[in-house]
DNA sequence: AACTATTTATAAGA
DNA sequence: TTCTTATAAATAGTT
């Protein structure tokens, strides 16, 4: 439709390539409109030009992925990558672990255990009784270790009230000293002046015992 | 385009719709392919009528899949991004929920309870001996169950075997008759032609012992 | 589904 | 790109 009638083949010249797509383009995106409107269908329509560049349009009543997702309703094909798959079969994988795991669970605690045979039942036990064992292995470790911690407190305690009362008994020997200097101290001032030299005053030095 | 111009809203009459639906969609779709030949582009077209039914074209040169990477490329846009979003995080939560239970499960058979605390202990002891309450109870509940069944077939026997004897005891009363008649027959024959009528032979009916 | 009068799209040119 | 216009193509209404 035009001046003349053309082949549908590849535009070798470029730029009427790019003339033309873009006329068309515009063309079908028109048409799609006009189908959405008339006739109330759903279109979606992705165009790249050979550069690269992306045109698209959708129906008002709708979104692209809303398209997509009844395409893949329709057709059973599933458009979006691998990994969408692999983590669906991921989670598919994970319930059902998850499921034994309850079932298991349920088990050691004595629930839902009418439908297990004989052999089963006793495997059960066993895994009880071992559990068990290790439990109270475990309190009694617990135990151990609160007696030597208290023990080695204690002893520790001890330790600080000897070192405790020989500073107090240190400190009252200071005590007496002083106490004799300062006797001795009266003593001399009360034989009046005649005392010749100086008497440097007792300092007791606390940091020994600090 | 057509005999008269039309006006761009929704179709009234169905059945012209169904019919323009078709013949436009026809249109679009040619439209679709001669410019993804001529001008060297991309186009991927999917319509849905308002019946629901599927129409789809998407160029040689490429796959549906391909276009919707490339939008995811180009548009930045994930068209199915929601829906991965949500399985990753179930993904996640069960992850999660299976450590827990398989640490659970763990501590049940006793295995790396170092790190559990006094209470903890405890409470773990506790599950774990009303499990093998539950399991002990379930186990005697079996023996109790086949012990019932044995004694059901011991007497389901006893009484076979007494039908049996009674069956024995009836089929050696027949023999002695029997063996009393072929007696009688010959202390008859033994006393020549003289006897005047003929004997019946003896049938014992052993159907009713059968 | 086929026909056809008419509208619409567009190729080529400016 | 955009406008113009001759012509091809699409299609609305009809059969």
């Amino acid at each position: 439709m035009g001046r003349g009638k053309i082949e549908i083949k590849r535009i070798e010249n470029s730029s009427n390539r790019q003339v033309t797509y873009s006329k068309r383009r515009n063309g079908i995106i028109k048409k799609a409109k006009e189908i959405s409107v008339l006739c109330d269908a759903k279109v979606s329509l992705i165009i790249y030009a050979s550069s690269g560049k992306m045109h698209e349009y959708c129906s008002d009543s709708t979104t692209l992925a809303d398209m997509l997702e009844q395409y893949h309703r329709l057709s059973g094909k599933r458009l979006w990558d691998a990994k969408h798959e692999n983590l669906s079969n991921e989670v598919d994988r994970i319930k059902k672990e998850n499921d034994s795991l309850q079932i298991k669970l349920r088990h050691l605690k004595g629930e839902d255990i009418t439908t297990l045979t004989h052999r089963e039942l006793i495997a059960l036990e066993d895994a009880l009784e071992q559990g068990l064992a290790c439990v109270r292995h475990q309190q009694s470790e617990i135990v151990k270790t609160h007696r030597r911690n208290h023990k080695m407190l204690e002893e520790e305690n001890k330790e600080l009230n000897f070192i405790l009362q020989q500073r107090e008994m240190a400190l009252a020997a200071e005590n007496v000293k002083e106490a004799e200097y300062y006797q001795r101290l009266r003593d001399y001032s009360s034989q009046a002046q005649s005392f010749p030299y100086r008497v440097q005053p007792f300092q007791p030095n606390l940091q020994d015992h600090i």
